[in-house]
DNA sequence: ACAAATGATACAAATGTGGTATCATTAAGC
DNA sequence: GCTTAATGATACCACATTTGTATCATTTGT
């Protein structure tokens, strides 16, 4: 089980390198080329990044990208969030037809107690703790 | 994101069957009536069970599963660890390349903790408490 | 006009999850 | 011993997700 997935750690990556950057714009091969990620995928990223409002970019020549809120404003799960949606460790919810059974409501309530420390945790990690 | 697999789900709820059935032996077929777990899919997570140590089979006419332990002396991660593999939120360390970066190291930091929280949680969490 | 950038979108390989099918083996009970 | 009811072992398969790739259109600074 991972808890972070591949297109989530890129995107921490990018971010992190475009906040250093500050106001400065940063094109997406300037990103490809320090960060190694393949050029196709980051641009998949970005293009997400930037839907979700993280990012704004600048189209043609000179442009790129730049972040649109301060790295204390964006915590881990605000990104995982974008990548890997809603968190929902408890998926049981889905399935009605395993629901009948108490055993999993009393193991549903661990769960989601687990659950809440998890997002908790990860919503108050901010990006700007991996910048410094 | 789901914590817990089909597999573990179906697997927690047949050894809760089979717990209720004390000494006397279970036989797959009770279970895929009861549960209305597809039969082959159950058959092969009972081996798991029976590779596990978790049951005991007795095969033959008659044959089936019992418990090799008492209920409270079972965990969820038990169960988890044996369809779900050791848990390890961290998988970064596998992917060398993504290592040389220390953001990644604070944040694995991070996980570390949730994961001992999440391991500590779902480890004292007995099979004992899903059947009363 | 040209070059350098992003936008949109469709495709593809690898892996994981959930499930199926088959045949051999064992043991109880007549 | 024969039948029957059970498990053991193993190989296969369909689908979804993850992790990418490829292509072409559009925008913008010089
Ligand atoms: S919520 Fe699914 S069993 Fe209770
Ligand atoms: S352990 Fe992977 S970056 Fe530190």
């Amino acid at each position: 089980m991972k808890l972070i997935t591949r297109d989530t750690d890129y995107a921490l990556r990018a971010l992190c390198f475009i906040a250093k950057n500050k106001d400065k714009v940063t094109p997406a091969p300037e990103l490809v080329a320090k960060l190694k990620i393949p050029r196709p995928f980051l641009r998949k990223i970005l293009q997400s990044l930037d839907k979700n409002g993280l990012l704004k970019s600048y189209k043609g020549k000179g442009g790129g990208f730049v972040m649109t809120l301060k790295p204390n404003k964006i915590s881990i799960l605000d990104v995982m969030r974008i990548f890997q949606g809603a968190f929902n460790l408890n998926e049981c919810l889905l399935n009605k037809h395993l629901c009948p059974d108490i055993r999993v409501c009393i193991l549903k309530k661990k769960i989601d107690r687990i659950e809440k420390y998890v997002v908790s945790e990860l919503g108050s990690f901010k990006l700007a703790y991996l910048i410094e």
